[in-house]
DNA sequence: AATGAATGAGCCTTCATTCAT
DNA sequence: GATGAATGAAGGCTCATTCAT
């Protein structure tokens, strides 16, 4: 019986497989060369399996690479972790959700490719990137970072000066994945590894919440 | 002098012509397309000259790419000049700072495809990108930035600690630059004028300059 | 007896059924694409059957075209009993033959498809036509029209020129099966129904019996 | 001079050369395997160029095919011989126009693929069809046909009448070149060459001029 | 310096077919 | 007998580049 049902599921992992062999070798060339850069028979060939299986299983080169992208982008999870652990106080909240944001983008864990490919889209982006924000980064903007940031700041001030506040905080995050060119270049010996990422996540906790607090004061003076 | 002129004009306008529309022209298809995605007869259509054009004046699609970034990028180390203005009080430096880095990254007054080439150039780095960082970024952030902070902290802070807040300003500024894709879909009528300008830029420097005064007012108290 | 059409019957609604679904879809297709034009996957979602299934029951692509045009051309010899009932008058002979060989041609009960195959196939022989040719018109022509046409000039003409006038008859004839893509182009609200098939033999059976009395008579005069 | 006019004559003739080579190459390979069987490869092997010529030339395989029908079907010069030569009988004209319409069907100097090509066209019609039956037979059609048999009859017959009558003769005509592969197999020593024609269009003219004849002075006697 | 016809490599995709189940 | 994932061959087309002029 253990032996059949070996058998039986035997077809779903291979049929799994292909699939999921060609998604893993597309985020790697797609990562490497871009959309237009890579071709679908590099992507096969990595992936050791038929050029006309990414026709099969996607339907498209295009179909191919929206679904790479949004695999690699679903930033969601770990918005969830951030609220599921949420305390009470707004201040733990926030340095919650930059750790969390921050662990996600850099994490050394996942394949680097995800990493690269995601600030491509983000500065070259396809229709892929419509879907990433609407499903991934609109929802935590608007949902978690601008409510936190309200709650923070004691209704001092509009939407749009949150809006500008939330910038800040996303701008200051995204740097370490969006302008790691720039900063390898500006710190040639430079690396991230997991307490690196605490450090960073930590200093923009910090830098936010200091900023955060000295404004609102001084709006309540005024 | 008269005739360097004339011998500088005369080719400028006839031999020159046809390289520079073709210059002109791949900036827009290349910050529109990317390099695999832009095709040289889109290029030479645009620049309303021959196909082969291209393969005469530059070698190659590549090396026109590279030509292009380059003169894309390496602005005007003007900037500098226009920091040099900074008064003596470090929070006026810092403003001004930040006016100038944000009225570089995105000064209206550049074609819009050097600023979007620029940002692709940053995610997805060519040599071109070593040229920039040498020459603009490093020493904007080594002789001014870095400087004007340990002013304006009063020594409170080591080296490394003064990088991360460096990090913060440069990723807020860049933020927008490099992120416009998200933002234009976070915030669908998006536009940026010159009073937008600087309107970020105030905010970023409130922002940073909130954040300084309370985390240096922390360090001391400590 | 019963036992044979039970043997019979059984398969051909069980077994048969892929079978004969797969060749409806096929004439369909084929008349609409044809040969080259036709692809494996039209047919088998047509069909609602499995892409295998073409291989399967037939071994090609190829042997299941000409499983279909051999279907689609041999109808019956059916038209033969019809012309039987052919009275002593050789102008009533002539008319009935007219007319059966029109409604053979343009038969309104026959599924379309089969009327286009065979015209296809009369332009584009394969090997179907052989047969076509050798179980029906050749028949049609050398046992009926020939002699037909023999009785009604009285012998006045040579076999050769009787030849020509059997062609004449049968160029009216097959004019509208296969020139009816250009009768439609001239004649864009075109549509053949049973009333039509009659107006049509009608009028080319006039056209022929005037013929025929007027040559006869000229060739008497001489 | 004369050697230097050659000079500047030559890209014009090899200019020409390469696209009148695939039209002529694209004129065998269609009329042999239809247009989906026809390869662009095989068409550009056998005109001996390179095969992206074909869409440098010609915008398409499809805009190719177009090409080729429209010149291998265009009538119409024949029909300007008929009405220059054509006489103020309209006997003669009648005779004149099967005759060059026959010539021009059946014309054994033409190349062999134009003919097979059109009767391939007329059978399955592309869009090309639609060009050749506006352009060609409509006009040969409404301005020649027509009017001719309308002069003939005196007016006795309605525009339907005349449209049957003239189907009669298209048909006449047109089956000895859409139904050659049913005249092969009925009369398999079946060869066309000059006298044949003459021989055809005069039997076609003699059969429908007594049949013009005779129907006309049966409606004028009633 | 500029042209545009011509090239060959290579891309994405589709097709008929097979094979394990 | 039927399925559907997988294959390899080939197809149409586009691209950067070259060459004669």
């Amino acid at each position: 019986m253990v032996i059949r049902e070996n058998k039986a599921a035997a077809p779903e992992i291979a049929e799994e497989n292909t699939r999921a062999k060609i998604l893993n070798a597309a985020g790697e060339v797609f990562a490497e060369q871009g959309f237009e850069g890579a071709t679908v028979r590099a992507i096969t060939e990595r992936a050791g399996v038929n050029v006309a299986a990414v026709n099969y299983h996607f339907r498209d080169k295009a179909e191919l690479y929206t679904r790479v992208v949004v695999d690699a982008c679903s930033v969601r999870a770990a918005f969830r972790e951030a609220i599921a652990e949420g305390t009470d106080s707004p201040e733990e909240r926030l340095r919650s959700l930059i750790h969390r944001f921050l662990e996600y983008l850099l994490d050394p864990n996942r394949p680097g490719w995800k990493r690269r490919l995601m600030a491509r889209e983000m500065a070259n982006p396809t229709t892929a990137l419509d879907e990433l924000v609407k499903n991934n980064i609109q929802p935590f903007r608007d949902e978690f970072l601008i409510p936190t940031l309200r709650q923070l700041t004691g209704g001092c001030f509009s939407r749009r000066q949150l809006g500008y506040i939330g910038s800040s905080i996303m701008g200051q995050c995204l740097y370490f994945l969006q302008s790691r060119p720039i900063i390898e270049r500006l710190v040639p010996d430079f690396k991230i590894d997991k307490s690196d990422i605490t450090e960073i996540a930590d200093h923009i906790t910090r830098f936010s919440l200091a900023a955060i607090a000295e404004l609102t004061r001084q709006a309540r003076r005024s």
